[in-house]
DNA sequence: CAGGCCGTGCTTTTT
DNA sequence: GCACGGCCTG
């Protein structure tokens, strides 16, 4: 029975594994902290554990194993499947988990069952509506970026209490103030629609876990494996969330790198990973520093960047691959001799038959990047893809056809009505809309009640009585007829309501689209009804014992966009950074390695040492995708925001051995960082210092203070009637984006004072700024 | 009440 | 350079 390796059998032979991964895979019991390093295997490792605890009696039904994305979570389960046929683990992403947590806990949280998951246009939406309730200007705080803000705040775990107390005690900032209030006010809104965010998913588990001990301990005890993939990604809900799940169990293994943690911006705490070991006691830690994706070049090149961050767990990658090519440096004239060039080259390799267009991956730090190369492409004939998230469940037929379901399952959910109240016209205008809303909710009556009873609203439109009455009678009607069948329901639905007849028949070739996706839904909604069934078969009792309604409302607010990268399609892929995580392909070319692009314009401003280490993160992501080749372009010049502007050297490209190949000898960019050596020596000596390490002064771009512009001098001086000093003919000035000039000119008075400058650019460039608008600052 | 025009303001993205 | 939002007009 046992064979050399211990356990083992056919499906599960640990031959296979290196030692470390073997190791990783049969550690059973107490927590572990696998540090995996770009390509080293780390998804068949928590596969494999996974089928090996099970195989060593383990309930299936006792392993959790938590992913980031959708698409993780079902390739894993896939895997698992594969391994242990027939067996049903619970692979999920976070949000899911919690999805599923709180409709079972829903009324502990003051919730019902049937709560609504708003997306992201119905949280602005109901933003809008709360902040127009509190008289706030949704022009100068757009409710996206205030959105954003609480979004951030639910993230870090601050409820709207406890902000609106710490805001008290802060003076000065303006947004802080209107966040704080508006914050309390949209989770007001939010329960009074019985409605939750994304965030307030995570974020009301942890209340429940906080409020509720015997039911976090209840999930606790029930999921005594736990498995987290990414764990360098979580922030500090999601942390809580699994920390709660395993203070009696702790059999948690986390999986990682914190050299791939890029989402420090919208919330992730790197630190989660580097202190995993104090955090749980007698960790077994193990590094997978084995890659077995690039060439000995690639890796070279890539960990040489890496090692400059000084925040890190070491790491010792290497290959048994080959030497293969050096990284190479392609440096062109401007973005469209990048562009033009890289299409050539692959055209090349294609046409010699070395390569597939599959094989290719352009990223780059910004979407804009990608304009200039998909001219180039199509130019070439080049077959691509680019990988945007325009969702499938974003599209606004469909959104609409959903809030339908949606208001008729939760008729309290505000955002679906005021989506399809109206639509098709029925006569109800903005301003019966918002008399219906208040009239409920005086009233205490949900929003399908109030349709009927609209006739007793004081001042509501006549001609919106009769038709709120029937558009409530539609929907209760249909929610008495319900057999089950989502298909079924969404097909009455969408036939009494009429919402397909405005495009039927039209001839466009868009509403032939939107006919096509709305059909789209239905074919979705029936092979859901069949998983659904089937499940029932399986289970005997619903695995989970929420209706279909809410499971198939669920599945839709949860599921991204549909697989918008497709492997081996036989296009060149084009990508950001961001999104290139995780994947690999044989040529890799990471566009436009300049300073204020990679590291980007904002990370250098921050002045944030833990800012500018995320962006060499970045590059260090998008180097380690390349199997065989890796290329780095950057320009001398390149346009941005419609602007020819000349670039400047990247500081990561100095921290690397490259070959330079120079496609034109152009213009020579500023020298180097002469002064690069010492600043990372003084760096290091700082590696012990706290969090909001700021790096070293040169890096800034703009050594002055805000405080300096032009603009604010002159808003400082009484009415702006003096020119304000420094900005004389002839004196010299900076401007963050342009460089250094002279100012040849100025005109006007007050507000509407200008300054033209001629910059040092090699054009002499001339522009002719407001000073009152614009960012220039004297020099001297 | 919808459509067009003007001004503004700009990373990265998942759920 | 472009996209989105707000405001104004037909």
């Amino acid at each position: 029975m046992a064979c050399p390796e211990g356990v083992g059998n056919r499906v599960t032979g640990l031959r296979d594994l290196t030692p470390p991964q073997k190791e990783a895979v049969t550690h059973v019991d107490g927590p572990l902290l696998v540090l995996a390093g770009p390509g080293s295997g780390k998804t068949r490792v928590i596969t494999r554990r996974i089928a090996h605890l099970v195989q060593h009696g383990v309930n299936p039904w006792e392993v959790l194993a938590i992913t980031f994305t959708n698409k993780a979570a079902n390739e894993m389960a896939e895997r698992v499947q594969e391994l242990l046929p027939g067996m049903r683990v619970w692979v999920s992403t976070f949000h899911r988990f919690c999805a599923r947590v709180l409709r079972q806990h829903a009324s502990a949280l003051g919730l019902q069952p049937n709560y609504t998951i708003f997306d992201m246009s119905d949280q602005r939406q109901l933003l809008r509506a709360v902040m127009s309730d509190l008289d706030i200007s949704t022009t100068h705080f757009p409710p996206h970026k205030v959105g954003a803000r609480i979004s951030r705040l639910k993230n870090d775990l601050v409820l709207p209490e406890e902000y609106l107390q710490r805001h008290e005690e802060m003076v000065g900032n303006h947004y802080d103030a209107i966040v704080a209030r508006v914050y309390p006010a949209y989770q007001q809104a939010l329960l009074r629609a019985n409605a939750v965010d994304f965030d307030d998913l995570l974020l009301h588990v942890v209340r429940l876990f906080d409020e509720c001990p015997e039911i976090r301990e209840q999930l606790d005890r029930r999921f005594r494996y736990v498995l987290v993939d990414e764990y360098q990604d979580t922030n500090l809900v999601q942390y809580m969330i699994v920390r709660g799940l395993c203070c009696n169990e702790q059999n948690l293994c986390v999986t990682g790198d914190p050299d791939q943690s890029i989402y420090g911006w919208r919330g992730a705490r790197i630190k989660n990973i580097l202190q995993f070991e104090e955090d749980f006691a007698d960790t077994r830690l193990i590094r997978l520093e084995h890659n077995f994706r690039s060439t000995k070049e690639i890796l070279k090149a890539a960990d040489s960047l890496i090692q400059h961050n000084v925040k890190r767990l070491h790491k010792e990658l290497f290959t048994e691959n080959e030497e293969g090519a050096p990284v190479e440096l392609l440096w062109f004239d401007d973005e469209r001799t990048e562009a033009d060039g890289i299409a050539q080259m692959m055209k090349q390799a294609v046409d010699s038959g070395d390569r597939t267009w599959s094989d290719f991956a352009i990223c780059y730090r910004t979407n804009a990047l990608s304009r200039a190369m998909e001219r180039a492409l199509a130019r070439y004939s080049i077959p691509y893809q680019v990988a945007s998230g325009v969702a499938f469940y974003d599209r606004a037929e469909i959104k609409d056809v959903l809030s339908y379901l949606r208001l008729l399952h939760n008729p309290n959910d505000v955002a679906a009505f005021q989506r399809v109240i109206n639509n098709p016209l029925r006569g109800i205008g903005k301003t019966s809309q918002n008399r219906l809303i208040a009239a409920a909710r005086e009233d205490n009556v949900n929003l399908l009640e109030i349709c009927l009873r609209a006739k007793e609203i004081p001042r509501m439109a006549k001609r919106g009585v009769g038709a709120a009455r029937k558009f409530a009678s539609i929907l209760l009607n249909l929610q008495d007829k319900f057999d089950g069948s989502i298909e079924n329901l969404l097909q009455d639905l969408l036939g009494q309501t009429g919402y397909l007849d405005q495009w039927k028949y039209s001839d466009l070739e868009e509403d032939h689209e939107r006919l096509a996706n709305v059909e789209e839904l239905l074919t979705a909604a029936a092979q859901f009804d069949r998983a659904y069934e089937e499940e029932l078969e399986d289970n005997g009792e619903a695995l989970d014992d929420a209706g279909p309604i809410q499971r198939f409302l669920e599945s839709t607010s949860l599921a991204s966009e549909v697989d918008s990268l497709e492997s081996a399609s036989g296009q060149v892929s084009l990508m950001t950074l961001h999104s290139a995580k995780g994947l690999e392909f044989p040529v890799v070319f990471v566009l436009g390695v300049e300073q204020n692009l990679l590291p980007h314009e904002r990370a250098l401003e921050s002045g944030e040492l833990k800012e500018l280490e995320e962006e060499r993160r970045l590059l260090f992501v998008g180097m380690t995708r390349a199997q065989k080749m890796l290329y780095l372009t950057r320009t001398s010049q390149r346009e941005f925001r419609g602007r020819p502007l000349s670039t400047i050297t990247s500081v990561f490209l100095n921290e690397m051995d490259l070959t330079i190949t120079r496609e034109n000898e152009s213009t020579q960019s500023p020298a180097p960082d002469l002064e690069w050596k010492q600043l990372l020596e003084k760096t290091r000596k700082r590696r012990d210092d706290n969090d909001d390490e700021s790096f070293p002064q040169p890096f800034k771009q703009f050594g002055l203070p805000k405080m300096m512009t032009g603009a604010d001098l002159l808003n400082g001086t009484a009415g702006g009637k003096e020119l304000p000093v420094g900005f004389a003919v002839g004196s010299r000035v900076r401007h963050p984006r342009m460089g250094t000039g002279t100012v040849l000119k100025v005109d006007g008075f007050g507000a509407r004072r200008t300054v033209t400058v001629e910059f040092e650019d090699e054009d002499a460039t001339e522009e002719t700024f407001i000073l009152s608008k614009c960012p220039l600052q004297p020099i001297g």
